[in-house]
DNA sequence: AGGAATCGTCTGTGAAGCACCAACTATTTA
DNA sequence: TAAATAGTTGGTGCTTCACAGACGATTCCT
């Protein structure tokens, strides 16, 4: 018990993670001011497509922001037709937070637009490279998500 | 210009990135609470392990901050000599910024002390994966590929 | 039916991060 | 000598964000 298995790393990507988000943030915000939206917009949207069927509260977990804040997130986003919220149907007092075309479609622009600005912060990483980046980040995204999920959709089939 | 690959390119990594950032960043302000440290000195501190004896412009540029914020930043640091500026013998005008022997052990222990919040993080991301996630950001925070695991580690068995 | 808990919404408050500007010193360079 | 550069200091203002309080709608418990 005494003795860890030390898992050869000190290698903590914590900050190394800030760092890369910053210098991304930064290059985003001027690329995606055209479309409307700010980087915690694209966030949102990134991980409604990923985990799309979530009440508010479910995503203000997953996000990790006060749920106040989120209404105000998603009233922008609502504005602009890119989500819709609708009523559960099992619980009318939840909103089920969905992705409209529209949406997907503003995503999917928005993730072209930064394709320059990607190209600065992980210029030093092949294609190759970027994805497997992409899929580890993918994966850590969306698989503490999972357990929120999990006991929400059991008795739901849209999961 | 006509025609781009294009097949995977629609992966970006911005938002992914700038979500577990946050999330990291929220559980290691707890964490380093008690070494005296924030998120973004961690980030300065990292930089300067990487890169260190850089001019504090040379360090605005990397970690994209104002330099005038840099300044209290590294005063932060400094109070508790965790960094040195000294006066360059080439140009008596910059102050090299270099991490000290208390400022690497002191990041050593933070880094250690973040293992629980990377486990919550990127719980679902096995050992091997942390490791290439690390080497990957680890490349691209640098921006050139540099000879990886000078051994820093190898005489430091503290965690 | 009645009461408590929950979801979303709205409002406001306060702290923190950060960019930006202006002025100043010390030093280098043309 | 004049101009440019590195760092420092102080101030201003914007934005994000957590937090708290109150409210209506709805569900759950008994």
């Amino acid at each position: 018990m005494s003795a860890q298995p030390l898992d050869s790393s000190e290698h903590r990507s914590g900050a190394l993670l800030d760092h890369l988000a910053r210098r991304m943030r930064l290059r985003s915000e001027s690329v995606l001011a055209p479309l409307g939206l700010r980087p915690r917009h694209l966030v949102a949207l990134t991980v409604l497509r990923a985990g799309g069927g979530t009440g508010q509260q479910a995503l203000a977990t997953i996000l990790e922001m006060d749920s106040t804040n989120i209404v105000g997130l998603l009233n922008d986003l609502e504005a602009e037709q890119l989500i819709e919220r609708r009523r559960s149907p099992e619980d009318r007092r939840r909103h089920v937070v969905e992705l409209t075309e529209d949406g997907a479609k503003r995503l999917s622009e928005a993730e072209c637009a930064l394709a320059s600005a990607e190209n600065e912060v992980l210029g030093a990483l092949t294609p190759t490279e970027r994805e497997t980046l992409y899929e580890l980040l993918s994966r850590a995204s969306t698989g503490t998500t999972v357990n929120c999920t999990e006991a929400i959709c059991v008795a739901d089939d849209t999961c």
